[in-house]
RNA sequence: GCCCCUGUAGCUCAGCGGAUAGAGCAUCGGCCUCCGGAGCCGUGUGCACAGGUUCGAGUCCUGUCAGGGGCGCCA
């Protein structure tokens, strides 16, 4: 059982035996940053004072002096500080007790949550058009928005993860366009596409191919090739084309007529958007009767929510000002906007030792996310998409990320895995074996360097559970990092084996070690990256 | 002009309304008879500015300034 809740329910006790009512309906509890302010704190004083009326550092002498009396178990001493703060001191029993639940739980278990049990989540991430290869900037987009998937599956949804392929319209017949003319040995078109892929592309092309449904293909399959090298899988690739093609369209259409949600003008049709939230209404029908890109895409929408809860889209910051648009398109469809999370992933600039590498789309100009995955390894390329919160404007430095030094985090992490797995090889070797649990005395961890891994540990399913809810993967890679710290900061302090080594104490230090592995084992896999059991260093690669 | 994101240490960035704001890199200095040194330890005048809400604001609200991105019957 988790102590935080034996605390609340002891506090809460406290507190009607003291005759407050009501009694606050949350009692929030937090680590203090201070050690001196104890191993957990209260400001349920600081909250309830004005609804009980009476004074915060009253209220709280009085709820530290009843629990004093009669106290929790775990707990050793209880303390107003501040303005009124309750802050409680606990035996380190309680870090063992985690200990014992994160064994017990196993990498399969612990950090698992239940409250998306039943509920149907799509994630929409990628979508780039199949007109040319992947770049560098789709790389945080893709490793985003499957990491994302992954949160959301630990916490119990039912996740698919789905590609939605533009797979017509006027991009595409420029693509074929330009990929005939190169494969004629003609320039493209000033509007066409320049990219030296085109050249390559063309020169594969067979003679009599038809160069769009060619060229379709080509991409497609470039796409799939460095999204399953980043070891990303889709469930579904969704056609546009397909929605043409079963009607889903004018079925759309048809119900925006029918809600009045839309109307003709300069003979083009358009979506009430502006009554939700939208600067403007869109057009859905051009003037020339060929619908716009909002048009197919509304009815993607309409189709996902037919097959899910909750829908999860990412996007690009370029793509920003379409957000409003599909909110509003979903209310006037009769679904909750709310039900239509979109997550917007601010833009990456490329480095290459240390000048920036300029992207142009009208130049055709690009890095392409194989090349990165190339250079860098796909769990550094991972890992590093995944080190900053998406809200940040991101710098990919290839030489650093792919140098395998001590500035690239990835390894540093990767190193804590390989370590304990060193570790323990090298305890079986010596015939040294954790046994069972219960035979086990944890409460041999003492040293700072042990409680502090236990105390990570214990953060985890709190760091998954936030970092779902608010579709920040980076948390886990932040919590993470301080984990791989904790462990070298123990592997350094904390021999577990040797012949100085009292034979329990190494017992409890290969059951911590287990522990520390399972956390490992969790994150890493939550960002995708792999968790190696064993690591050696390039000689090639420098000194240090 | 309107919309979105950002502004925290020399640099790159974390930071859930809580008490004395953290990490990596860089700088300088320590630690290898020892489970892998891709490691450990020490070294820090910092929340753009101005109001507001709150017992309490880096965090929430308003405004200003600065940087990035977006504002099509393109996709």
């Amino acid at each position: 059982m988790d102590v935080r809740h034996i605390l609340i329910d002891a506090v809460r006790t406290a507190l009607t035996d003291l005759g407050i009512d009501p009694v606050p309906d949350v009692v929030q509890l937090e680590r203090p940053a201070n050690p001196d302010h104890g191993d957990w704190s209260t400001n349920v004083a600081l909250a309830s004072a004005k609804t009980a009326g009476q004074n915060p550092r009253e209220l709280g002498t009085a709820l530290a002096d009843h629990l004093s009396t009669t106290p929790p178990p775990h707990v050793v001493g209880v303390e107003v500080a501040g303005p009124g703060f309750v802050n409680f001191r606990l035996a380190d029993s309680w870090l063992h007790e985690v200990l014992a639940d994160v064994v017990v739980a196993g990498a399969d278990g612990w950090g698992r949550h239940d409250h998306g049990v039943g509920v149907k989540v799509i994630v929409e991430f990628v979508s780039a058009n199949p007109t040319g290869p992947l770049h560098a900037g789709h790389g945080r987009g893709a490793c985003y928005g499957d990491s994302v998937a992954r949160l959301y599956e630990r916490c119990g949804y039912q996740v698919a993860r789905e590609f939605y392929i533009n797979d017509r319209g006027i991009q595409m017949q420029n693509f074929a366009a330009s990929l005939a003319a190169r494969a004629g040995g003609r320039e493209v078109a000033d509007d066409g596409y320049h990219g030296q892929y085109i050249v390559d592309w063309a020169a594969e092309m067979p003679i009599d191919a038809d160069p769009l449904e060619w060229g379709y293909a080509r991409a497609l399959a470039a796409h799939q090739s460095v999204l399953e090298s980043l070891s990303i899988h889709f469930d579904t690739w969704f056609s546009e084309r397909s929605m043409m093609a079963s009607g889903a369209i004018d079925q759309t259409l048809a119900d925006l007529q029918v809600a009045g949600s839309v109307y003709e003008e300069d003979g083009a049709v358009w979506l009430r958007s502006s009554e939700h939230g939208d600067d403007k209404d869109r057009v859905l029908i051009k003037g020339d009767g060929e619908p716009t890109y909002l048009m197919p895409d509304v009815a993607y929408h309409r189709d996902k929510f037919g097959r899910a809860d909750l829908l999860v889209n990412v996007f690009g910051a370029d793509h920003h000002g379409y957000v409003a648009r599909m909110h509003a398109a979903m209310a006037l469809l009769g679904h909750d906007p709310g039900d239509l999370e979109i997550a917007i992933t601010q833009l990456v600039s490329l480095q290459r030792d240390g000048q920036e590498v300029r992207l142009s789309k009208r130049t055709g100009e690009m890095v392409e996310l194989a090349e990165v995955v190339d250079e860098v390894g796909a769990d550094a390329a991972r890992f590093t998409y995944l080190l900053l919160s998406v809200d940040s404007p991101q710098t990919f430095d290839l030489d650093l990320v792919a140098s395998q030094v001590n500035e690239n985090p990835v390894f540093y992490v990767q190193y804590a895995h390989a370590r304990i797995h060193s570790i323990v090889r090298r305890a079986e070797e010596a015939g040294n074996r954790r046994g069972s649990l219960v035979d086990a005395d944890l409460s041999l961890l003492v040293h700072p360097r042990e409680l502090e891994i236990l105390r990570a540990l214990h953060e985890l399913p709190d760091a998954v559970e936030r970092a779902c809810r608010e579709r920040a993967p980076h948390q886990v890679t932040t919590w993470v990092r301080e984990m791989a710290s904790s462990f070298h900061g123990f592997y350094h302090d904390c021999r577990v084996l040797g012949d100085g080594i009292d034979p329990a104490t190494t017992t409890a230090r290969l059951w911590l070690v287990e522990g520390a592995r399972i956390g490992l084992a969790v994150a890493l896999d939550l960002l995708g990256v792999s968790a190696p059991t064993e690591m050696w260093r390039d000689p090639a690669d420098g000194e240090n």
